[in-house]
DNA sequence: GTTTTTTCTGAACAATTGTTCAGTTAACGT
DNA sequence: ACGTTAACTGAACAATTGTTCAGAAAAAAC
């Protein structure tokens, strides 16, 4: 007897479900690590159905970073856009808490990100490079402007917004739900460090 | 006409050839990416021959990473042992100009070293998570001296320490030695920043 | 109830994977 | 000069890889 289409198989939740298992397994154990046939076995279907469903390996790699990082940029937008004329220093306090926060929501997004940019073929690599730059310049747009104002004071633009990136999303290497710490808790004690790396 | 051993082949050069094209290899690609027949390519040997020197490709990998964190421990401990007794801040900037300049001369190591854990099998695993939590001991023990003598303000001594180690080792994710700054400004800005984020 | 369309299976594909090993050759010891 | 040993080749292995596709079956449309 020969099967086809399984009972209760459906494309509407068989998109989303491929690519979350895409982005378990892939923050688990690496993009080159994980074949088509682990993400189908984790759907519940075999390894040709994937392909109604991305083009290929890669495509699906792509389509999780380029989500990510877009609901990072827009979040981050929505967020900005809302306050106005706040000082510099209020507006880092609210970059750092958003930074925090985003990034414990996503471990497993956030972990991708990082980690799977060097199997980004070209041009999807560009592509990727273009909206971290870009959530980047949010950052050294706050700094700039306390710079200005004499709120803050930097040596060197550039390499601060990137130091501060990366001071808070080693964040994600450690920090754990069932640890000693809240997350609001850890939200202070990174913007205390962060206020101070570039106070006057 | 069979060939076996090529002309000038070497045990004594051959083992360091392998390990070093591993690691280049590893870092560009990713330990999950990189074949056995390539590593074999680059030393200009075929892939049989690789088993002479490791006994499989994880152990490759395990290889390269402990060589490389005991390198890191060994190379902080000797100086630390050669100064003792100076201020916190004295003793912090050492180590933020160390690790930045001991960061920036391994890159390929450095890379494989933050991204291949999860690619390590036990116990291999604890065992690179044992240097890891040494190293990072050493600037917990400077903070929290730091903290007593009333030099450093910290909230939380655990986060700070790897938050302090996060920014620094974010150097080595954009830094170029043909850019605009060199080795010795870029330790300047990262120790200037690491102070201040400590400060009272 | 019949046809059409969507969704999936199951088998197949060439290529590549890590690893083993008998045999071959160069270098070394004597 | 000769035998020994260390270093490597080249072929082989079973398993797994990403991807394709003809056919089957369920769902939707009529």
């Amino acid at each position: 007897m020969r099967m086809a289409r399984t009972q209760g198989s459906h494309s509407s939740s068989t998109g989303p479900k491929i690519r979350a298992a895409a982005q378990s397994l892939f923050a688990q154990h690496g993009f080159a690590a994980v074949s088509m046939r682990q993400i189908a076995a984790q759907v519940g279907v075999q390894a040709g159905a994937l392909y109604n469903y991305t083009p290929d390996k890669q495509a699906l790699l792509f389509d999780l970073m380029r989500q990510h990082m877009e609901e990072l940029l827009s979040a981050r937008r929505a967020e900005a856009l809302a306050i106005v004329n706040e000082g510099a220093s209020h507006a880092l306090e609210r970059f750092a808490r958003f930074h925090i926060r985003f990034h414990l929501d996503r471990p497993d997004a956030v972990f991708i990100a990082y980690m799977e940019l060097r199997n980004l073929t070209e041009p999807h690599f560009e592509q990727i490079e273009t909206l971290r730059r870009a959530y980047e310049q949010e950052l050294k747009d706050i700094l700039s402007a306390g710079v200005k104002a004499g709120d803050f004071v930097i040596t060197d633009l550039g390499v601060a917004t990137r130091a501060v990136i990366a001071m808070l999303t080693g964040v994600t290497t450690w920090y754990n739900d069932s640890g000693a710490l809240s997350r609001a808790e850890v939200e202070d004690v990174y913007w205390h460090m962060v206020r101070k790396s570039v106070a006057r």
